[in-house]
DNA sequence: GGTTCTTGTGCAACTAGTTGCATAATCCGT
DNA sequence: ACGGATTATGCAACTAGTTGCACAAGAACC
């Protein structure tokens, strides 16, 4: 139950239209909580009709027209009594680690291709997050909110990094497969 | 959707009820894909209504009674097929990621205790993984299926290792709490 | 020999997330 | 000005997963 307050931390960061945010969960925030236009429209009208968030005053209040929306004290409250709300891990779930476990009951024909592709995936993110890395969090900034910011995107970083070698080492445990294409870049 | 291929996994292994089903989810198969007992029930009653599993011939087929179940040969193949289909990675969502940066924007009140307690439980995590490393593969056993199970396991201590580290950086980083305890295990 | 505890099975209702489509406004070439 | 592409908003139906409870059978209590 926490993309309200996704939606409040990324309207808290800037104001923004529906189409606005689809955009940032697209990149950033969606990073590690992903979401659809659709999911984002219905929560925008659940958080305003509860009164944690408003949209600016527009022109004509119409369809299709943008709409921005900020976030009200009631809502900035709520965020900071769900951050601070003691919560249990959620189960993970991950259907390759199921589907390596399958391959050693019906054996790993198949399976290469897609193994592949993911390497290639986690591969463009890790690439992804160094890039931004690089940009935002030059070294010698230390504010406490730039720390923990990039303290976020280092799980990223370090999440991709794992998976991208597991994901190799899996391909070199295949009976007849090539081994992985090296990650040549410097 | 793959809940119904981890049963099959799970069955292929041994054949089970649903009760034994329900703790080996707790156990080793629920590492990577957990399920309650009425997610297992329900699905138990489509693979067998779908013709992949049957239930072994018992006694009096009751209420309250045990019914133990093995897979058929359409379960089989369906498990095959699904273990080789290209799939997409499902987009991650991590609640604590998502407070650490919505503690950059509300402050980080109130997150120390609970950022100790999910270092605790992965910990915890982390050393029942060791565990049966140690237990189950013992090294010089290099079977092919052995392998691929030893490599699944090394994926979850490699997670668990990351988050333990992690959320220790991250309790480093809190303005006014102490370091977290060094895990100081052998 | 009734009571309560534990084990095993299951339904129903709810919540969260996904997929597919609909609609309005605006922009842009002709 | 007209007609199609793009931008922006949104509803509805579906799927997957969670929560809460119900009920039957046997064990164990005493």
């Amino acid at each position: 139950m926490s993309l309200p307050h996704a939606i409040l931390i990324a309207l808290l960061e800037r104001p923004s239209s529906g189409l606005e945010l689809t955009r940032r969960f697209d990149r950033s925030i969606g990073y590690f909580w992903s979401a659809t236009h659709q999911q984002i429209y219905r929560e925008l009208g659940k958080l305003e009709a509860e009164g944690h968030i408003r949209a600016l005053p527009a022109q004509q209040p119409a369809r299709g027209q943008k709409k921005r929306y900020e976030v009200l004290p009631a809502g900035r409250a709520e965020l900071g009594r769900w951050t601070a709300a003691s919560q249990d891990p959620k189960p993970h779930r991950d259907a390759m680690l199921l589907r390596l476990r399958a391959a050693a009951v019906v054996g790993t024909a198949g399976l290469e291709a897609d193994l592949r592709r993911h390497l290639d995936l986690h591969r463009l993110q890790l690439a992804e997050y160094q890039e931004i890395e690089k940009r935002d969090f030059p070294p010698g900034n230390d504010s406490a909110q730039a720390r923990l910011q990039h303290l976020v995107l280092r799980a990223g970083i370090e999440l991709e990094t794992f998976w991208t070698q597991w994901l190799a080492e899996a391909l070199a445990e295949l009976p007849d497969a090539q081994p992985p294409v090296a990650d040549d870049r410097p």
